[in-house]
RNA sequence: GGGCCUGUAGCUCAGUUGGUUAGAGCGCAUCCCUGAUAAGGAUGAGGUCCGUGGUUCGACUCCACGCAGGCCCA
């Protein structure tokens, strides 16, 4: 490539190109040539347009679907790029976290979290990140192959010490306005693993099971402590094993509760709950609302462990229900998240008899050393001879369980640190009013649901394989959040600068408590890895220790995308610390994309094994059909179904149509040594053909500029497929002759340059979808050819449309004329009669309008339809009858319920005399419901309807009819055109160049030579036959025996020496 | 269990503020054209527009409630 040479021949356009193989020609030129990087720094000094990278995590090859978000994160920097913005494309991986340690804790066969301080935790880690490297090798592969712009060697890694550094920056930060703290909080739990679950991996456990439920009597207490008349509060529940802990009974404040009797008891309820729970002989007594119920204390179940608190009495929950249970809940803080909240909110003691393993501990001495569920049958049974037991029933519910060894979860207040989200919770929803969302519902659907509904963002992790939290303690409980490894190098009074941020290295650093003395220690645990992607916009520079006039610029940044499932993940985690840091969003625009399902439907994921390998695609497919495809199958917002069929369909349909058209282009331009930037011909003397396709072209600039601005590749990228198929199926078939014609006249100057404009601007508008088809035609139609041009199609400048040349009245007229011709040769596959076979005319029955414009283009469509002359049926016509039909978009508001009554009496008119009033513009009277009603030439459409017996086609107001009957002089053109086909189909069977002279020898019927002679010249003009003989053809001749219309015909031809003229 | 999204031809999907006869591509069938040719074009068959109610003169479209799938969360 890159050879110029305006006067020599395109290269050759191979129709059976192999595409993988173009592309990785092209990716190897653009490494060698540093396109990439040139079109950055083309743009630098240029207004920033800001693209963040979203980290793919480094744990698992990359799959089919992954490759969606990186071309949608491509088109669009590549798009402003073009448009003449610097967009930097720094590329980053998310390295830490459970799934790498998980990974290798399965490579060295380990099975607990202990066994990993003994395999050594420094060891560990290194197998961590060595596989993160491997990992990120393999998306390095395919982000290139897809020619995904991105600078990978510049990237951001997110386990780099300067990486972390800054998000200790971020906490420290935090910690410093109270944000960051330690807290009790009830986590689901594995009590066989020992550890605490991620809400990601608690969804992939939930399992239909049956557990114990019981109602107990909670006894209220009268003003004397003991019992109050025998009332109790009835409480469902289905963890009996939680009554041990016991502090507070929690009733709805709206909800309305009863006082209900069944025999000599007294219990409270809700009140709509009554029947199903006492039964039909229960008596209510009194209904009050909840609220009055609040204080009231009653006997609790068990007294083993002593509270500080207050405890035992009713409280407001608001996430109380009576959906089911009695409406009333018992609480206990450290087994619920509901009750840990409601514990907060009412000061209640905190009872935990229960240890790491879940087991009672000695504070219970009837349970101690029991499994908390297994305790439930001696709790239910010490409840029955208490008489607090009311009933028992199997209850049946969705409950979640450990994914790894499937142990019900129990749910456990676990220490931990937490990131007060909530405090700022005006802060989030601020900052994503400052968002643009593609598409818009999600802004204040699931993602402004998720900011509402916002929880503290629960940071800690206890394990190995992250961001240490940077946070020390001492035993007197101070604390300290370490902001730097300069910082912390000062309280441990040695040079720091070397340590490596991750553990167990800064875990051995310790310094004595600037409040006590006391030895500071790190707090163990690591941080969620979601925190460290969610810093970027600040951690990827290393700010602020470095960067800083780089961070301003490019904070916050214009565009970011990803799968809708990370709203939850890195849409939440960005603005979520941007929001607590700066009170705005880190983005301006989100592009959210659906999933890419398998063809199930199910969604693709390493634990299905569905996955498709990107690389089956890229190598039979290429990288430009894969892309194409992603962006204009559907809508990219939705799940679609990923089929590699379809993509072979896009191949054919897309791929091949531009390049065939392509192809035309350089073999004929070749033949005729054409050189576009020789000739000046200006659009508007160009011939109407031109002009029209030249107004579609331009009008697709607008349609895609506009488009790729409002995130839309996906109507933009069909609407390029729709401008592909015209210019091949209508614009060059329409000209082909024209092209190869021999005579070199204005025409044929007028075909070359609008054909050769049409594929120049193509290039540049199919840049971002198709990088590689597109690099390849500009390469050969203007790179190489054109010293002063852009290297490449992708350091061009995006191209403007020529407003001047866009014609709404010349696209309408042309639509009309490709209507009637599809018509037409509807009518003629009716009438059974070939294309080939001349027809005296086409009658055309239509709208002034439309007959204006098929006037105009009279040629083109006689042409297509092979007809002599096309003629327009009037009114008196037989063609056509005519029905009028109410209008009801004007007709419906005005008459409303007597509409039906107006559309029976329109129905009732003769059609054709009304017609012809309404196409004159002169109103129409008719009766309904016995009043005489006006109705303006608006208010009525007419439609035509073709007669019956006729060979015509209609659709709309447009009818066509072709006259069948065949003169003598039609049938003899029609052989002669038959011939000509014959002769061409030979030629090419013998292999000709299409530009070679031929010999021509025919011998046949007397019917068939007489049209020889008297087609001559047309038939040597179009097989370009130098000479027109009969009789015996020479030795080596090309011989074929054929049947023409019916009649047999030897057809004989031979190479010329001679160049004609 | 909750929230969001989706449900249109055998398949993959469009369908603009509610308005006359709901579209495309693929597949299938029939046929045509062809020096772009491992293409192209036409026609046909194929639709309870997920279901049920409602609003309206009129609903694929708006509302409610279901059903099914996807995602996120419990």
């Amino acid at each position: 490539m890159c050879r110029h040479r305006p006067d020599q021949p395109y290269r050759p356009v191979d129709t059976s190109q192999s595409f993988p193989a173009l592309e990785e020609r092209i990716l190897s030129w653009w490494k060698q040539h540093k396109i990439f990087e040139k079109s950055v720094e083309l743009r630098r000094g240029r207004p920033e347009w800001v693209f963040y990278e979203g980290p793919p995590t480094a744990n698992g090859r990359p799959g089919a679907h992954h490759v969606l978000a990186r071309i949608f994160k491509d088109i669009y920097p590549r798009f402003r790029t073009m448009r003449g913005n610097f967009v930097a494309r720094k590329a980053g991986w998310d390295c830490h976290g459970l799934p790498v340690e998980l990974e290798i804790e399965k490579r060295l066969e380990i099975a607990h979290k202990e066994e990993i301080e003994t395999y050594g935790i420094a060891e560990f880690n290194r197998l961590c990140k060595e596989s993160v490297r491997e990992y990120v090798d393999d998306w390095k592969r395919m982000t290139e192959r897809i020619g995904f712009w991105i600078d990978l060697d510049d990237a951001y890694w997110t386990m780099t010490d300067d990486y972390i550094e800054s998000v200790w920056w971020i906490l420290a930060e935090f910690w410093k306005q109270g944000l960051l703290e330690q807290d009790y909080k009830v986590v689901p739990y594995c009590p066989r693993c020992g550890t605490a679950l991620s809400s990601h991996e608690l969804a992939l456990g939930y399992k239909q099971v049956t557990d114990p439920s019981i109602f107990v009597r909670f006894p209220l207490q009268g003003g004397d402590g003991g019992p109050e008349g025998g009332t109790s509060l009835l409480v469902w529940t289905t963890t009996p094993w939680t009554l041990v802990s016991n502090v507070a009974a929690a009733v709805g404040g709206d909800i309305i509760y009863a006082r209900a009797r069944l025999g000599d008891e007294r219990f409270i309820l809700a009140a709509e709950l009554v029947d199903k729970v006492l039964g039909a002989e229960a008596v209510v007594e009194d209904t009050f609302p909840g609220r009055t119920l609040a204080g009231r204390r009653y006997v609790p179940p068990f007294r083993f462990v002593p509270v500080d608190k207050p405890a035992w009495y009713v409280v407001i929950g608001d996430f109380v229900s009576t959906d089911e249970g009695t409406g009333i809940v018992h609480i206990a803080p450290a087994f619920g998240a509901d009750d840990m909240t409601v514990g907060r909110a009412n000061d209640l003691p905190l009872v935990m008899p229960v240890d790491a393993e879940v087991k009672f501990t000695h504070v219970v001495p009837p349970y101690a050393g029991l499994f908390v569920k297994d305790a439930d049958t001696a709790i239910i049974r010490d409840l029955e001879e208490a008489g607090l037991l009311f009933a028992r029933q199997p209850y049946e519910h969705n409950y979640p369980h450990c994914w790894r060894c499937d142990t019900p979860l129990i749910y456990y207040a676990k220490s931990s640190w937490y990131v007060r989200t909530t405090a700022r919770k005006e802060a989030l929803l601020a900052a994503n009013e400052g968002v643009n969302w593609y598409p818009e519902h999600i802004k204040y659907g699931r993602f402004g649901d998720w900011l509402e509904n916002n929880i503290d963002w629960s940071l800690s992790r206890e394990r190995y394989w992250g961001t240490p939290l940077p946070v020390w303690i001492c035993p007197e409980g101070h604390q300290r959040a370490v902001v730097s490894r300069a910082e912390l190098g000062g309280l441990a009074g040695r040079d720091l600068s070397d340590l490596e941020l991750h553990r167990p290295y800064v875990d051995e650093v310790t310094f004595p408590c600037p409040e006590c003395g006391a030895e500071m220690k790190r707090v163990p645990e690591v941080i969620d890895a979601w925190f460290d992607s969610g810093s970027m916009p600040i951690a990827q520079w290393h700010y602020p220790f470095e960067n800083q006039e780089l961070w301003r610029r490019r904070f916050p940044a214009d565009f970011i995308c990803e799968a809708i499932d990370q709203t939850r993940g890195w849409f939440y985690s960005l603005i979520a610390i941007s929001a607590l840091l700066y009170g705005r969003s880190s983005y301006r625009n989100v592009v959210c994309l659906g999933h890419i399902l398998d063809g199930e439907g199910r969604k693709m994921s390493k634990r299905l094994g569905n996955v498709v390998d990107p690389w089956t695609i890229l190598d039979r497919q290429g990288a430009d059909a894969l892309r194409w495809y992603l962006f204009t199958v559907s809508s990219p917002w939705y799940a679609r179904r990923f089929s590699a069929e379809a993509i072979d369909e896009v191949i054919r349909k897309f791929t091949l149509t531009l390049w065939n058209t392509y192809s035309f282009y350089t073999l004929y331009a070749n033949i005729d040594g054409f050189d576009p930037r020789a000739h000046d011909l200006p659009p508007a003397e160009r011939p109407l053909l031109d002009r029209w396709i030249l107004a579609e072209l331009h009008q697709l600039v607008v349609t895609v500029t506009e488009g790729l601005e409002n995130y839309d590749a996906f109507a933009t990228g069909r609407a390029i497929g729709e401008f592909v198929d015209e210019l091949s199926n209508w614009y060059v078939r329409r000209s082909r002759r024209r092209f190869w014609k021999s005579e070199e006249d204005t025409d044929k100057v007028a075909a070359y340059l609008t054909l050769y404009e049409c594929l120049e601007m193509l290039s540049k508008l199919l840049a971002p979808y198709m990088p590689f088809m597109a690099e390849e035609i500009y390469q050969n139609l203007v790179a190489e050819r054109y010293p002063s041009a852009p290297e490449s199609v992708h350091l061009c400048d995006w191209p403007e449309a020529d407003l001047s040349l866009v014609d709404e009245d010349l696209s309408f007229r042309m639509g009309v004329a490709r209507k009637v011709v599809t018509l037409g040769r509807a009518a003629r596959t009716a009438a059974q009669i070939k294309t080939r076979q001349p027809l005296a005319a086409a009658l055309v029955a239509c709208t002034p309008r439309q007959r204006a414009a098929l006037e105009s283009l009279a040629a083109v469509v006689c042409e297509e339809l092979n007809v002599k002359s096309l003629q327009f049926a009037d009114e008196a016509a037989d063609l056509v009858t005519y029905v009028v039909k109410p209008n009801y978009r004007t007709l419906g508001p005005r008459f409303g319920k007597a509409m039906p009554a107006v559309a029976a009496a329109v129905a009732a008119l003769a059609g054709d005399v009304v017609a012809h009033r309404v196409r004159a513009g002169e109103p129409v009277e008719v009766e309904v419901e016995g009043g005489r009603q006006k109705l303006g030439a608006a208010d009525l459409l007419v439609e035509v309807k073709e007669r019956e017996g006729f060979a015509i086609e209609r659709e709309g107001d447009l009818v066509v009819g072709l006259s069948t009957r065949l003169t003598p002089d039609l049938e003899r053109e029609g052989l002669a055109r038959e011939l000509t086909h014959h002769v061409q189909n030979t030629r090419k069977a013998a292999g000709f160049r299409i530009e070679d002279r031929i010999k021509l020898w025919v011998e046949g019927p007397e019917k068939v030579m007489r049209v020889l002679a008297e087609y001559a010249e047309y038939i040597s003009k179009e097989t370009l036959a130098l000479t027109l003989e009969t009789g015996t053809p020479p030795l080596g001749s090309f011989g074929a025996d054929v049947t023409v219309n019916g009649l047999a015909v030897k057809l004989a031809l031979a190479r010329s020496e001679e160049r004609a003229e």
